[in-house]
DNA sequence: ATTTAGCACTCCGCCCCGGCGAGTGCAAAA
DNA sequence: TTTTGCACTCGCCGGGGCGGAGTGCTAAAT
C-alpha cells in the first residue's frame, strides 16, 4: 500500500464549525475514543445535552464529513475519526485531563531516587508505558557538551588497551583500542596523565581539537609518552556511541489492543522498534519543538506509523533540551489523558536528569 | 488451562515399533514439520517407498496413536505428533542435517573479528535468530570465576564514589555507591593501590573473603585508609549484576510464524522474555546438560512456553560452562536443521571467547 | 429556515444449511 | 497380513436469509 496520494491538510479554523457541530464532534470523538466502535446519530442524540432529533444530528454529521473531519466506513455504519478530525480535536478541541494525585505521586517517587542514568531511563520508559497501557520510547540523552573528566588507560595483551573516559561527573565509557604496537603499563600512565593534566574539564569535542593541534606541530618534536598519548586519545574518542540510542518499554501493550490485532501490521512496528531507524528519526524531528508533539497516523511521514500516533515530548533542563521521550499506540488513544502524562513524565525526567549532574 | 495433569511419559523404546512402523512415523513427522497441516494416511502411503495401501497405514497409524506418538486433532483430520511423539523423533529418529558450507562460514566470520564481550553476544543472538527464523536467546556468561585484575576510585560529589572494577582482563564494571562520609581524592587511591596490592589476580569471591578477615581483626587497629578500603570494596562487591541477564533477538520472527497466530499467547511470550524470570529459570536448567537438550511443549515446566519448543546448548571452553544459548520457536520446528545450528553456534562462539581472554 | 418524522435502502454480522473433500474405522474379502 | 469397500464423521466453504444499525432523502411541522 502506498501512502495517501494527497498530502495532509491543515484542518479547518475551529471557528469554521458551528458551536454545536463543535460540540457534537468533540462528543463523537470522544466516544470513539472510548468504545472503539462507528457511532452514529442515534447515539450522539442522546449522549448530547441538546434535545435534538437524530435527523438534525444526521444533518451535521454529513457537513463534518463534507469537512473531512469524520468518515464513514461504510454505508450504514457510523462515524469514525479521520486523521484530520483527530488533529483538529488535539489541537483545538480537546480539554486535557490532568494526572490524578497518585498517578503524579507515582512518577515523581519512581524518578526520584534513581542515581544510575541508565536504570533511570529505564525506569521511567517503564513507568509511563504501564501507566499509558502503551509503548514507550525514551530516548538516551544526547549530551553535545561531554566534559572530560578523567581518562584512565590499562594494557591488555595483544597490543589492546582498554581506555576508561570519565564524562560529565557520572557517564563512564569503556573502550577497547588496539594499537600499533603494545605500550607498558608506566607510558600509558604517563600518556593518561598528560592528557588527564591537559584537557580535564573541556569539551570532549574541544580535546579532539586540541589532539589535532598537537599532532599539526612537528611530530619529531613529541616525546614518546606525548605521541602514546595521542594515539590513545585519538582512538578513544573516533569511537563511535553504542548503537543502544533509546530505551523501549509495554510493546506488548501494543498487542492487547484488539484495536489493530493485524498481526502482521505489529510484526512490522516491533521490527520498526528493533530497527531503531524510523522510531528514531521522528524522535529527532520532535527535539526541537517546544513542548508535546503528536503525530497522527500518516502524519508522522513513516509507513510503519500508519494506524498510530505517537506522542512526544522532549526533556532537558530550562531550555537545553537533551532527549525526548513519547509513547506509541492506536490512532484511537486517550489523547486527553496521554498527553498530560507525557508532558508530565518529560519535566520530571529533566529534572531527575539535573540533579544529577 | 492446567498444565497436563497426567505427567510427562517417556517415549517407548525405538525398538519397540516395527521396523515400518517407525519408517512411517518418521516420515509423518518430517511431513508435519514440513507443511503444518495433519496428514492423513493417503498422503503417508504416497509418500512411503513402501507399496502399501492407506488401510494398511491407517492401521500402523492406529498402533503409533495407541502408543501416545500420534494424534488426530478431530475425528477425520489426518494426524499430528504429540509431545511425546516429537520426543521420540528427537531422541531417536531423527537424522541432523549438517548446516550448508555457507552458513558454517557465516557464523564463523560473524563471530570471529568482534572484540567486544557484549557485542559479540547480541551478534551471535542476531545471527542466530535470523538463520533459524526462530527466537533465539544467549545468556550473559555468569564467570564463577571472575579475577580482579585491578581497581580505581574517584570520588564523585554528594558522598558518591565511582568504582571501576577491572576483572578478567577484559570485563569493566562501573559502580556507583554511596558512603557513609565524603573521602578524598588522596584517601580514595590509597585505598584502590591497597586493594591492588592485596587482591590483584584474586577470586572476586576470594577477594569478599579476605575482606572479612580483615575486619574481623580488631577494627581499631585499621588505619583510616584501610578502612576506607574496606568500606569501598564491600559496597562495591555487594552490589549485584546488572538485570540484564541475556540477550533476546526474532522475537518478530515468532509472529511471522503463523502456526501459533494465537495473540494473547504471544503476548504472554514476550512478556516471559521481557520479564526474564521464566526463561531464565529453563536456561539455568540447561547449564548441567552436557550438550544440546530440547524442551518439548510442556516438558519445560512452564505454562507459557505450552505449544513452545526450546532448544539449548552450553557454551564454553573445554569443560568448563559459562553460558547457553538456544532458540525458541513452536513445537514444530525443523529439529533436524536446528539443533545442529545451535550445537555449532554454541562451539563457535565458546571459541570466540576464549580467544578474548 | 430549521427541525423532525417517515421511509426506503444499504450493508454488516450472524446463523443455518448443504455440499464437498479428506480422512477414519471396521468388516469382509484376498 | 493386507486390501478392498463402505458407511460415517468432521471441518471448511459458499450461499441465502434475516435482523440490526444507520444512512439519505423527502415531505411535513414548527
Amino acid at each position: 500500500m502506498y501512502m495517501s496520494g494527497s498530502p495532509i491538510h491543515r484542518p479547518p479554523a475551529p471557528g469554521a464549525l458551528s458551536e454545536r457541530a463543535l460540540h457534537l464532534f468533540r462528543l463523537l470523538v470522544e466516544r470513539y475514543i472510548a468504545e472503539g466502535q462507528p457511532v452514529g446519530s442515534r447515539t450522539l442524540a442522546r449522549e448530547a445535552n441538546l434535545t435534538l432529533s437524530p435527523a438534525t444530528i444526521r444533518n451535521v454529521m454529513a457537513d463534518l464529513e463534507d469537512m473531512g473531519l469524520i468518515h464513514a466506513p461504510h454505508t450504514s455504519a457510523g462515524r469514525v475519526p479521520t486523521v484530520l478530525g483527530y488533529r483538529l480535536f488535539v489541537d483545538s478541541v480537546m480539554t486535557m485531563r490532568v494526572p490524578s494525585a497518585e498517578v503524579v505521586e507515582r512518577i515523581h517517587g519512581d524518578l526520584q531516587h534513581e542515581a544510575d542514568v541508565q536504570k533511570l531511563l529505564h525506569k521511567t520508559s517503564d513507568m509511563l508505558s504501564e501507566i499509558t497501557k502503551l509503548a514507550s520510547v525514551v530516548m538516551i540523552p544526547r549530551v553535545e557538551q561531554r566534559a572530560l573528566r578523567q581518562v584512565e588507560f590499562l594494557p591488555l595483551s595483544d597490543n589492546r588497551v582498554l581506555a576508561i573516559l570519565i564524562v560529565n561527573e557520572q557517564e563512564v565509557q569503556n573502550r577497547i583500542i588496539h594499537t600499533a604496537r603494545a605500550y607498558s603499563a608506566s607510558e600509558l600512565e604517563q600518556a593518561a596523565n598528560y592528557l588527564n593534566q591537559a584537557f580535564a574539564g573541556r569539551d570532549l569535542m574541544q580535546v579532539r581539537e586540541g589532539l589535532l593541534r598537537e599532532m599539526a606541530r612537528n611530530r619529531a618534536e613529541l616525546d614518546r609518552h606525548m605521541q602514546a598519548a595521542i594515539e590513545m586519545a585519538e582512538k578513544a574518542l573516533v569511537a563511535e556511541k553504542s548503537g543502544d540510542e533509546y530505551v523501549v518499554s509495554g510493546q506488548t501493550n501494543l498487542m492487547a489492543i484488539n484495536d489493530l490485532s493485524n498481526i502482521e501490521k505489529l510484526r512490522q512496528i516491533f521490527e520498526a522498534f528493533n530497527q531503531k531507524r524510523d522510531i528514531l528519526h521522528l524522535l529527532d524531528q520532535a527535539v526541537n519543538a517546544h513542548g508535546v508533539q503528536i503525530f497522527i497516523g500518516e502524519e508522522s511521514g513513516y509507513e510503519v506509523l500508519n494506524d498510530y500516533s505517537v506522542v512526544t515530548a522532549p526533556y532537558g533542563s530550562e531550555d537545553k533540551v537533551i532527549g525526548v521521550l513519547g509513547v506509541i499506540g492506536p490512532t484511537r488513544m486517550p489523547y486527553e489523558r496521554v498527553v498530560p502524562l507525557v508532558d508530565l513524565t518529560a519535566k520530571v525526567l529533566g529534572a531527575a536528569l539535573k540533579t544529577l549532574t
